[in-house]
RNA sequence: GCCCACAUAGCUCAGUCGGUAGAGCACUUCCUUGGUAAGGAAGAGGUCACCGGUUCAAAUCCGGUUGUGGGCUCCA
């Protein structure tokens, strides 16, 4: 007898081979109408999968998150089953899962129009409901390269051809439309329920732009109606959250046709910019920075020996005047170097950690521009760390503990981390780059900070690490960075002076912290949505006055307000309270003020929190101390 | 930069088959002085992104440019 152990421990004995299929319908018929595939003894498999000897099984349904993978990635195929239906001159490429969906790639040189989606979605709901069998076949490698030649799909054939000769492939075949793929595939397309196409795009084949453009289709599925409409439900809330949306709606910033990329700040949007500045500046003192600022743009000479010119001129502005060429800088390093170069410097004053709210210009490919998150001109919170070696990794490690600590202030907690490491392309002797990406992975590992290794993906003159935050709808935003560079201060000519009166070059670290302003508010609106914390709030409190009886002393309160340090402002307009209130709160004001008779006899404000939330009467002598009071209950 | 879309009033959007432009909100004026998320009335507001073409006639069709959006590539 075999025996299947289910994930409850209990076991069930059969004398003959069993699919997974068929022990899910002996285990009851809801179950089996369920079933998309199973886990044998730890391996996806599909629902036809004979199960011969003894095993442990666990079935896969939609519940699962295998089976979601499952669903989405037959959805993939049966969007490409579709495709090849409408447009057979169309050739399949690769169709993966992806977060909350799937996409899949076409050749096809005619190119599809965002209308030809609603189509095939459709061909789509008449494939799925036609319920066909999906059906798995195995071929060995020439045989399948042979096979999808024969059917017109080069692509396909190039796939197979970097698959080793000895291994056997899998194809899955619904209809008259097969795919090389691993699996598992549901049973059936009646089991893809709920879908919708999403986007069109182009995609590179092969992810190099020096490739032909392909037509890829995004798309998401679930097990259900309801799934469905929940994730599209989600979409919906985030988009409410997009900065763009939001910088219009608080009247933060706005973009104009003749300066793309390059934000014009309004009042409450600088307002926030200078708050957060504030902020970082703070913390320059108490971590012993000196705060400098360099010229905004440079002699082409000190590009060339930097190296920028070569490598990055095409992304960079440059002007040409009375004959001479210059760069708007697009870094601030080159400029940091040249402060460290001012005097002779020993290694006794080293490390010396020189900041600057530094503006820079990026000529940014003008496809890739996106509101704040991606300009050509910005504001980072740069620093320049000059050190010996043996400074590098405390210095690193004191650098991840203030970029914790300035996250956590902001209201940031799920940072992913990266290593960036060696590039192709690099300068500096292979010793270097040992010791400075363990120095930065150790600095990782002493503090159990989880991060993923990016090899390659380091600048040539060093290793990094990155620290990046989300958007609302999950785009990963590379915000934090610090980075090691052993060559730009020997090129620009950088030393200092150590213990034995040898001249020696200073090691440099790069390191921003919030990374770009532009960018960390742009996030930071996206996940306050606009309800910015008290400290970085634009206008802080308004009060608003019932009727104008009440008008002088809603001036009087506001002119001591704003003495005690508070952005407060007042709406005095012949209005009704419940309008004041609306728009106040749409502007998400902390703390709304109301001023009536009442209050104005007890000299009170009626206090209202823009969530809605009443918070009683308060004396105006004693407000600015409780609404700190109560700023600091909130953060807790 | 590449692929696909989009660009109409301050904002959000409608505008059918080509026939010279519309709504809501906001704005201005008047009425209303009202107690916790939209009081009422009237008025004003547009070179339909820009350049060119087709046509008797273009917001509408065609081409180009710029910008924006979604992706791809890139991101010192």
């Amino acid at each position: 007898l075999m025996k299947v152990t289910l994930p409850d421990s209990s076991i069930r004995e059969y004398s003959t081979p069993m699919t997974v299929g068929e022990v899910a319908a002996d285990i009851g018929p809801g179950l089996a109408k369920a079933t998309l595939a199973g886990s044998v003894n730890g391996r996806l498999v599909d629902a036809s999968f004979a199960i011969t000897e003894d095993a442990d099984l666990r079935i896969i349904t939609g519940k699962d998150p295998e089976g979601l993978e499952i669903i989405r990635h037959s959805c993939a195929h049966l969007l490409a089953q579709a495709v090849k239906e409408l447009y057979p001159d169309a050739q399949v490429t690769i169709g993966p899962v992806i977060e909350d969906g799937f996409y899949y790639d076409f050749a096809y040189p005619a190119g599809f129009a965002e209308a030809d989606l609603a189509r095939i979605e459709e061909r789509m709901s008449e494939l799925a409901s036609a319920g066909s069998p999906v059906g798995r076949l195995t071929m060995g490698r020439d045989e399948a390269i042979a096979y999808f030649r024969g059917l017109g799909e080069e692509y396909k054939a190039q796939i197979i051809e970097d698959i080793p000769a000895d291994e056997e492939l899998s194809l899955y075949r619904q209809g008259d439309f097969t795919d090389l793929c691993r699996g598992p595939h549901v049973a059936n397309t009646g089991q893809i329920k709920a879908f919708k196409l999403t986007k069109l795009a182009g995609a590179y084949w092969r992810g190099d732009s020096k490739n032909e453009m392909l037509q890829r289709i995004y798309g998401t599925a679930w097990p259900d109606k309801k799934s469905l409409d929940e994730h599209l439900h989600r979409l919906e809330e985030a988009e409410k959250r997009d900065h763009r949306r939001i910088g219009k709606e608080l009247d933060l910033y706005h973009f104009q046709e003749e300066a793309p990329g390059m934000v014009f700040w309004h009042r409450d949007g600088w307002s926030l910019y200078t708050a957060v500045e504030a902020y970082v500046r703070n913390l320059l003192t108490e971590y012993d920075y000196q705060e400098v600022h360099t010229p905004q743009m440079l002699d082409r000479s000190l590009w060339e020996r930097s190296g920028h010119w070569d490598k990055f001129r095409q992304n960079m502005f440059t002007t040409h005047v009375d004959d001479r060429d210059y760069a708007i800088k697009p870094m601030n390093c080159p400029g940091h170097i040249q402060l460290f170069n001012q005097g002779l410097k020993s290694y006794r004053e080293l490390p010396i950690r020189i900041a600057e709210f530094g503006i820079v210009h990026r000529n940014e490919p003008s496809g890739t521009l996106h509101g704040l998150m991606r300009a050509r001109r910005f504001t980072q919170d740069d620093a320049h760390v000059f050190c010996t070696e043996d400074q590098l990794q405390s210095e690193v490690s004191t650098l991840i503990e203030l970029t914790y600590r300035m996250y956590k202030d902001f209201g940031f907690s799920d940072i992913e981390v990266a290593l960036s490491t060696r590039p192709q392309e690099r300068v500096g002797e292979d010793a270097l780059w040992d010791r400075a990406e363990k120095a930065l992975a150790d600095a990782l590992e002493e503090k159990n900070i989880p991060y993923t290794v990016q090899p390659g993906e380091g600048a040539f003159y060093g290793p990094k690490h990155e620290f990046v935050l989300r958007d609302s709808i999950g785009r990963r935003w590379q915000c934090g960075t610090i980075q090691v560079d052993f060559s730009m201060p020997g090129r620009l000519g950088a030393s200092y002076v150590a213990e034995d009166g040898s001249k020696k070059v200073p090691v440099m670290i790069h390191r921003a912290i919030l990374g770009s302003l532009e960018r960390f508010i742009g996030i930071l609106i996206e996940d306050t949505e606009g309800k910015m914390p008290f400290w970085l709030a634009p206008v802080q409190t308004i009060l608003l006055n019932i009727t104008d009886k009440q008008a002088d002393f809603v001036r009087e309160t506001e002119n001591l307000l704003k003495k005690q340090g508070l952005r407060v402002e007042s709406d005095l307009r012949n209005e009704k309270i419940g309008y004041k209130i609306r728009q106040s709160t749409l502007r998400r004001i902390p703390y709304l003020l109301v001023v009536g008779d009442r209050e104005k006899a007890e000299g009170t404000v009626a206090v209202r929190t823009r969530d809605g939330q009443d918070l009683g009467t308060i004396p105006v002598t004693e407000l600015h101390q409780r609404l700190l009071g109560l700023e600091a209950g909130a953060r807790h």
